[in-house]
DNA sequence: CCGAGACATCGACGGATGTGAAGATAGACG
DNA sequence: CGTCTATCTTCACATCCGTCGATGTCTCGG
């Protein structure tokens, strides 16, 4: 069947679009859950330094084979990496031909940084 | 042995304020060790919820047992819980009398934001 | 059609982490 | 001094998570 239809299903990263700063008023229990993954994902070294080198990257997007070189580990390991970013949505997958490349979902980092600053947005 | 020279070692909310953004400039690894347990920190449902309610709290900070009455889990994870907080320095201690109050370090919390969003600072 | 290269997935292992029960500490109050 | 209350520490346990080797899938070139 077609991915026509992608069944919607909001990523964390959608979810923190929606709140008020940390600070502004207390965060209830079910909203944490939500939020939680998505900053789960960016508490690794690894995956903190892949979304830096990928951001920093020609053309703001990096294919895989340029991230494994950057690091001393498996490539299973950073495949792995890659899908928990791409999972809460900070990440966004492009294949073209053998390669697949990955940019930086900009809002996302943004949402994520007004909800712990409580500035802009 | 007193303590009276703890020796400063500077927490990882010290070493966040120190660093472009993420998407500036590849972060070197170790940089990356040295912020991953801050997002850690903040990782977790539950202290998430407590930054929050700290940071909403009146005069912004809140003794343990009002903390406490906040979560249906033991004193001594939310406990825990603090300590991982504070050891990052994403949370300032001060004891009167019997009750420990905990604030918010807005500071610290303001460098993770600007290393996530790039703005400010 | 077949081999090679680029990524992804699976299964397993070891270390980190959230949680609670029990005990320790430290101040307040009689 | 003894007790009570607020908080922290220790210990044990179950679960989660990062890592790798092996294997699968897809695409391109011959």
């Amino acid at each position: 069947m077609p991915k026509s239809a992608p069944a919607v299903l909001p990523s964390p990263a959608e979810t923190v679009a929606c709140c008020s700063p940390l600070t502004a008023e207390p965060l209830d229990a079910a909203t944490a859950d939500r939020i939680a993954p998505l900053l789960k994902a960016l508490a690794d070294p690894v995956r903190l330094r892949l979304v830096s080198l990928v951001a920093s990257h020609e053309d703001g997007e990096a294919c895989v084979c340029d991230l494994n070189d950057a690091f001393e580990l498996s490539q299973p390991t950073i495949s792995h990496h890659l899908k928990v970013l791409h999972q809460v949505g900070l990440l966004e997958r492009s294949k073209r031909g053998v390669w697949v490349y990955y940019r930086v979902s900009t809002t996302a980092l943004a949402d994520v940084a007004s909800l712990l600053g409580g500035v802009a947005r």
